[in-house]
DNA sequence: ATTGAATGTTAAAGGTGTTAACATAGTTAA
DNA sequence: TTAACTATGTTAACACCTTTAACATTCAAT
């Protein structure tokens, strides 16, 4: 089976790695249908028959963002609560700054506009599923203060998802000079959420 | 002085205005060089003569918009330190929904990166220092906890921030069910980092 | 009044997403 | 095996975009 010239293959996951590459290097508006046809060395309209438009492929990146990011919160150890909730807010911030351009395809709102694309919307619930269900089991085993679990997974999830984007923008000058202003900023919530005993930060 | 016809008067700021009408009723990417001409009645590389680029005209916008928000949030009552540290959480929210296109606009990063345009960072900076401002009387006054300054106003950006975006992009479903998520959130981060007295939401 | 700077104009280059019409490769069925 | 069908590629073309170049008009100042 000699290579085949006129089929291709796959293309659809070639033309996904090629758009990852010139999100991560370039930013989304340097993705092209043109560019990635010309990096694979196929036509542009080829695309069209495996991405209704630009915008689905865009889509696909996202919806692979959003798996890795729920992978890596997955992968924080959940024995101890205040562990868990303090480590998967880092996860979290790590991984916008490890993917800022991929985080902001992902959160950007304009491009991908939510109940567009349904499963893009399914992948990014399983995400914040995760985090939710950390809150849930720092409320069950009483770490956190019993107030209703959809104002404390709003109020963590805006906490991380404002600091990641303020700090790939650049925002907060602090996130470089001191690298541990996430630690800080997910202590100050955290202390401040937990039940019964007054406050206290360790250390 | 009857209408001049070919010198028009103030096109930058008619091309301003027609790009902040584009850009809330159609989104920031609606916004071409060759609609706003068309609108004022003019050809596109007219707007040359004024805006270097694209980009700047949007960085005069998103600057206008920093303005506003800053007069906005210099409007709430500093008299008593625990209204004026929601109330100003809540402004900045009501803000970000008032204007949800200018709003991505002004924080997108994508198109407008920090550092491009100096006047747009210098009218971002002016709206933080009013929160800053808010948060330094709060713990001056002995309300907050006496954590670092930078500390205290990237948490609360942060959650400010967050809140807006996941609201404004859909990502938060109680913010229509529930007209009171963002209280409860602020509510949650501002009990949470009171000084002294233990921990109570008051009823 | 003439010169020069501002501010408009049209023409054109080069990039984009997308559709239409056509060509070829692989698969299924007579 | 050959015919038909489907999947997947091709080129050509349209409409739109930003931006530059070359030219025209208006205004201000010497």
């Amino acid at each position: 089976m000699p290579r085949p010239a006129y089929h291709h293959g796959d293309l659809p996951q070639q033309a996904q790695q090629q758009a990852l590459d010139i999100l991560r290097t370039e930013g989304d508006t340097a993705i092209s249908l043109r560019a990635i046809a010309k990096r694979i060395g196929v036509s542009a309209p080829a695309l069209y028959r495996h991405f209704s438009d630009r915008e689905s492929l865009l889509a696909e990146l996202a919806i692979t963002g959003f798996q890795l990011l729920r992978d890596r919160l997955r992968r924080v150890d959940q024995t101890d609560p205040r562990h868990a909730l303090l480590h998967i807010g880092l996860a979290y911030v790590a991984f916008a700054e490890d993917e800022p351009n991929l985080y902001r395809l992902m959160f950007g709102g304009r491009i991908l506009p939510k109940g567009a694309h349904p499963r893009l919307d399914e992948a990014g619930l399983e995400a914040f599923r995760v985090l939710e269900e950390t809150v849930a089991m720092g409320q069950g085993v009483g770490y956190l203060k019993p107030l209703p679990l959809p104002l404390m997974t709003a109020t963590a999830w805006s906490l991380v998802h404002g600091f990641s984007e303020l700090t790939i923008d650049g925002h907060l000058p602090g996130a470089d000079i001191e690298p541990t202003l996430a630690e800080g900023v997910l202590t100050l919530l955290l202390d401040g959420s937990r039940n019964d005993q007054s406050q206290q930060s360790p250390q």
